[in-house]
Formats: structure tokens, sequence, C-alpha cells
RNA sequence: GGCGCCGUACCCAAGUGGCUAAGGGAGCAGUCUGCAAAACUGCGAUGCGGCGGUUCGAACCCGCCCGGCGCCUCCA
């Protein structure tokens, strides 16, 4: 039975959709202005793998992700680059693309543009004036927050305290300081679109209501964003979609946590934030590598968390899935051994099983999906001592790729082992120039081949010198040695 | 001022009333190895920011305090 953390209720609650067996879902997407930074990447993947697992559950999962693409912030970024704002909105919505792809997002059911409902958007501010919940003010419509009964349901706040410490400027056209816009009427240059209130475009908000009604229902199950939507955005969409509705909008909202640097959010005014883009450029790895070290790294703590990323954090991360993928590799090689471990192997595939699903079932808790992993990673390695079969040994690493998938995890068939930072020349400065083998650029592939098999045969005839020279030589272009017990060696890089 | 979150070993991180406080990384010791690497084995908190309280029993509930953070303004 999968339990939720709604923050409707401040509680997990048992997750049942509305209608049996079909989840409908809207996160909110990105407003296209700028890169997509970590925190982004968080919230993505965070809902990409509850997605995944409601999938895995048996479920049949409509996922609507959002893209924002007409906002104040885009015509200031259009403005200050002296661009048309559809070249600002083209241009991030394939960088998102092309950031999300590396990550290994599964691209939600449907991704709607703001831009492209525009009729929807006018209709239900149409609505919500038709109700007595919004007034026009020359161009602008605005939401009256005091006629909706329970505004501040979500974010848990009353609206007489928050009128208290607002230090918002308040328009003097606004009935309530805290109404917000549902339609922002066009000055001279700016995107605009007809409406019964003149030219204009929508306010931040109601395009998310607009959308997940059209292509979700009035009512769906579950919607999701980062911790600091809850208010004010959800807390408005519920508010405009309720109003003009008169019925349930998302049943359960879940809101996952900030990525934080130095115990601080990192945000965009902070300037403190990493692009999703940088990390992939700064690492040096194939891109395969990163996303998934970053994909550990985000998944290691639970969603709700806060998570404090650093070199170390991704290191590590690195680390745990070097040792993921070395055992991978050992799964293929035969291991010319009885095959005693292969009646326990079963029972520890159940073990995982059970641990995985009870684990995601307790409000994805992938901290502890992981630690069944590197549990099953111990067992496994352990039964590789005493031997198993290739047969067993193709079934755990099944099972490794067929749970990992729900989570994105263990689905490569290669890996890059070694820190390859800037390249064999600057490996070079490491062990190999103490042994005063300075090496000049890459060697070829086949030089590197005949250097692998020249140690093998320096290794039978003990000269063992020669061995640990080529040895060094060849950590310099990135390659480690694993000798085996039967003399053959397993080179990884 | 209002609302809320976090503080668990050197580091990361689960656990939120009851078996010996998961798991990983790092470290140390050992097995294996020509030496390594990898893997395996063993070792780590009488204690969960502090002080009180509730309880037969608390890291988990309540109160106060200390330290850090978030939202209330665009923000995943």
């Amino acid at each position: 039975m999968l339990k939720v953390y709604n923050t409707l209720s401040g509680k997990k609650e048992a997750f049942a959709p509305l209608v049996p067996g079909v989840v409908r879902m809207y996160v909110c997407g990105v407003t296209v202005y700028d890169e997509c930074h970590l925190g982004h990447a968080r919230s993505a993947l965070v809902f990409d793998v509850v997605r995944r697992y409601l999938e895995h559950s048996g479920f049949s999962v409509t996922f609507v992700k959002n893209f924002t693409d007409v906002d104040d912030k885009i015509i200031k970024r259009a403005n200050e680059l002296g661009k048309p704002w559809q070249e600002i909105t083209a241009t991030y919505i394939d960088a998102y693309y092309r950031d999300m792809g590396r990550l290994g997002i599964k691209p939600a059911t449907v991704e709607p543009k703001a831009t492209e409902h525009m009729a929807e958007i006018v209709e239900l501010v149409r609505a919500l004036i038709q109700k007595g919940m919004a007034y026009q003010v020359n161009g602008d419509v605005y939401f009256q927050v005091d006629r909706y009964g329970t505004y501040g349901r979500l974010s848990k706040r009353k609206l007489d305290d928050m009128q208290a410490g607002a230090r918002v400027e308040v328009d003097e056209r606004k009935r309530h300081p805290m109404d917000f816009a549902l339609w922002k009427g066009a000055k001279p240059g700016e995107p605009s679109w007809p409406s019964p209130w003149g030219l204009g475009r929508p306010g931040w908000h109601i395009e998310c209501s607009a959308m997940a009604m059209k292509h979700l229902g009035e009512t769906f199950d579950l919607h999701g964003g980062g911790m600091d939507l809850i208010f004010p955005h959800h807390e408005n969409e519920i508010a405009q979609s309720c109003g003009a509705t008169g019925k349930e909008f998302a049943r359960y909202w879940l809101h996952n946590g900030f990525v934080q640097i130095n115990q601080e959010k990192m945000s965009k005014s902070l300037g403190n934030f990493f692009t999703i883009r940088e990390i992939f450029e700064k690492w040096e790895h194939p891109e395969a590598v990163t996303a998934e070290v970053l994909r550990y790294f985000l998944l290691a703590t639970h969603y709700r968390s806060p998570l404090d990323f650093s070199d170390l954090g991704l290191d590590e991360a690195k680390r745990t899935l070097d040792s993921f993928y070395g055992l991978f590799n050992r799964l293929t090689e035969p291991t010319g051994l009885p095959t005693t471990g292969d009646e326990q192997l079963p029972s520890l595939i159940e073990e995982l099983a059970g641990s995985f699903r009870q684990a995601m079932d307790d409000d994805f808790n992938t901290s502890i999906v992981i630690a069944a992993f590197q549990r099953f990673r111990s067992e496994v390695n352990r039964l590789l001592e005493s031997g198993l079969s290739p047969a067993a040994c193709r079934r755990a690493r099944e099972t490794f790729r067929t749970l990992g998938y729900v989570v994105g995890l263990f689905q490569s068939d290669t890996w890059q082992f070694g820190v390859v930072h800037g390249g064999p020349a600057s490996l070079a400065g490491g062990d190999a120039s103490a042994a005063g083998l300075i090496v000049q650029g890459p060697i070829s592939d086949v030089e590197i081949e005949r250097l692998k098999s020249e140690r093998g045969e320096a290794r039978k005839r003990k000269d063992f010198a020669r061995a640990d020279e080529i040895k060094k030589l060849l950590a310099a272009q990135g390659w480690i040695a694993e000798d085996r017990p039967d003399g053959t060696t397993r080179w990884k890089r």
C-alpha cells in the first residue's frame, strides 16, 4: 500500500487515485527564461521517480508537465538581450530537453505550453469574474482572495497573518493586498493575446490551472513541485481552480526539498547555483556516467529533505557506483568455481524486492532503496566468492537492471571507473611521473593492448619490475589492473 | 511579526514510541595477491544539538533553550 506525504494534510496518507488503476499527475515545469540548475534537476528527477514507481506498481499514468513560456521574466530577458521573446523561450525549451535528456528523465505524457492554452486561460478568468471571485481593473484582472473561503489551506497561512507581515508593495487598485493577477493588460511591445478585457497576457499561476484542467480534468490525483511553489503558486492555483469549478483540484500535493550550497538554498537570487550543463561540462566522464552519478547523489537523500550539494558528495556517489559496476563486470565473467552460491540467490532477490517495495511505498524512500541495493551488492559479491553459475549471474544482473530502472539506475552496459580528469596528460602527473615515465600524450589502443599482453608475459616469467613498470604506464592512461588468481588480468578504466 | 523545516558516528544518510540506532563512504586490522587493485571478514555512536517533562519504555511525543535554514517578493 503506497503512502504519500500530502502537503495539504501535512501527513502521510494512503494513496488511492480517483479512478482505480489510473493516476493523473501534474508537475510544475519550468519558466523558460534561463538554463536549468540543479534544483530543477532534483525536482524533475524526484517526480520522474514518482512516475516510474507508479507505473511499476501497475498504474496507468498520465503525467503532465508544463512549460511556462509567457511571463515577466521572459519579457525582461528578451528586452535585455534585444531578442524576440519567442526566441528566448525556444532557446531554453531546447536547453531543457537537452538537460533532461542527459539526466535520463522520461518525457511526460503531455508537455503543454502556456501560450498554446490562451483560450482555456481566458475562459477560466471569465468564469472567475462571473462567479464574483475576480474583478477587472482597467485591462487587468485580479483574483479576490477573500472571496475564496479556504485561501491559505495548502500553505497553512491566514490572510490576516500575511497582511501583517507583508512587505509587498500594495497596489492601490487591489481590493485585498493579497489579490493576485489573473490577466495583465499588455504594455506596448509586450506579448499579448486578445481577451474580453483587451490585449494582454496571463498572470503567473493561471496557466497551470488551465493546463492541468485541460489535460487531466477538473479534479485529478497528484500535483507536484518544489517546496518554494507551495506559496504563492500552488495556493493560488487551488484558489483559482476550485473557485472556478467548485470542485476539488488536485487531491495529493507533493513537494520536494531544496538543493542547498553550504546549508543555503540554491537559487538564482543568491547566485549560488550550478546549472545542469555546467556539471556535465565540469565532470570529465562520459555523459551517461555523470548522469547516473548525479541521479544517485540526488536520490540518496529522501526527496523532502534538504540536500547539500558538494563535490565530495558527488565523488562518493561515483565511488559507490564504481563498486556496483565492478560487480556487474564480474557477473559477466565465468568464475570457474562450483555454483554453490546459486541456491541462495532467489531468497536474496526476494529480500531486495521486498525492501524495495516497502521503501518506495513509504513515501518514495529512495535512501532505503539504495541501502537495499547496497546490501544486495554485498551479498552477490559474497556469492561470487563461492561461485555462481552464468545463469545466476545473469539473473543477478537482471535484478539490478529491472528494479534499478524504476529509480533510473544501473541501466548502463559500460562504465568509466578511473577518474580521467583532464585526460591522459594530467594523469601523467601522478604515478607515472614519479616513476620517471613521463607520457607524451595518449598511447594508441594498439599499443595499449600490446602493453597489456606484455605485462602478462612479464608476470609469467616473474619479471615483476617490468610488469609494475607497465602497470604504472597504463595507470597513467587511466587503466586499472586487477589481477585474477588464475594469472589473468581484468583491466578497467 | 506569521507559518514551517533541519540538527543522528570523521563524512553522507535511514529510522519518528519498544528486538543489539539501517546502509554507504573514509579509516584501521585481517584474508586473497609477487606487489597492488577489487572482493570478502572484523572493528566504530551506552548514544541521536542541550535541559527538563510525559511514559513501564523516547533519537522518536510535549515544553523551553542553543545552532542553522526556508516561505511570507520571482524562485524547483
